[in-house]
DNA sequence: TTGCTCCTCACGTCACGTGAGGTGGC
DNA sequence: TTGCTCCTCACGTCACGTGAGGTGGC
């Protein structure tokens, strides 16, 4: 049997996490101590395992209690990771599209001081720094398209 | 001088949209009525522009609060942009790793089960649609790659 | 007695959505 | 009087984080 502490220490979450799992009925200890303490068995630790590979999946918790609380119902998994899949794509392309918005402003308003501020030698040495620093930004941004 | 019902119209923004803004202090109504509605006028239009510009690019309320409460304070705004950006690109690797990792559990799945049901015919027509969907699920998430 | 871990509320985050209950103008 | 728009609370969402105040075991 484990403390909560210990399960932390185990599956990298938080107290705060796994007290709100708990809250949810999502990953209920095995039993309390006489003192009311938290105890986790070894099937909690298994249990938390596929719970924590679901999260890294995106899976909203509504949906892993779904994944994990009904044994093997092979079709109405398939359909909830298909469903989070999508919204992950929706997702994505929401970001695509608030990144390629950001880098036009951050370019025009760059291209419009640089023009303004031509004399100034200190801050082009900033600028020099942050256009470094920029490109490696835009570089991470669209090196996938 | 636009009510509340005419500025989300103009927007396209909700009405507890601008109620927020307005509880925020982003959008203060530039009067109000005799009988306390809220009044927006030319200006009031012209900024919500500038938020709904920002909004759009990813930047938070409390971020857009500076952007458009000091006017024209450079640097600030760069430095604002610039880390909205990194936001953004930290984001969109993590919706990125989620997106492996449910293809990867969903491919999985679909070989197994294609292996236990084979010889289920009324399954393989509904599989095969699935894989069709999946296919292009598939396509939509890694073709930026 | 001193620390340490544990407990249970309860409120905060972010950007809104959704009623509930009431008022004002045509 | 009937609709319509407007108003102000106040609570819900999602996945937790962060105290506050108290208890139990060594």
């Amino acid at each position: 049997m484990y403390t909560i502490h210990e399960l932390c220490g185990i599956s990298g979450l938080s107290r705060s996490t796994i007290l709100y799992y708990d809250g949810l009925g999502l990953l209920k200890p095995a039993q309390r101590s006489t003192s009311n303490y938290r105890l986790y068995s070894e099937d909690s630790v298994t249990l938390l395992e596929k719970i924590c590979l679901y999260r890294e999946a995106g899976v909203s918790l509504a949906d892993i209690g779904q994944l994990v609380g009904t044994p093997d119902n092979g079709d109405l998994n398939l359909d909830i990771l298909e469903r989070t899949l999508y919204q992950l794509n929706q997702q994505a392309q929401k970001v695509k599209n608030k990144q390629r918005v950001i880098i036009d402003m951050i370019k025009s308003i760059k291209d419009t001081k640089i023009d303004d501020d031509a004399e100034c030698e200190k801050y082009y040495a900033r600028q020099a720094r942050r256009i470094a620093l920029f490109a490696f930004d835009i570089r991470d941004a669209s090196s996938h398209e």
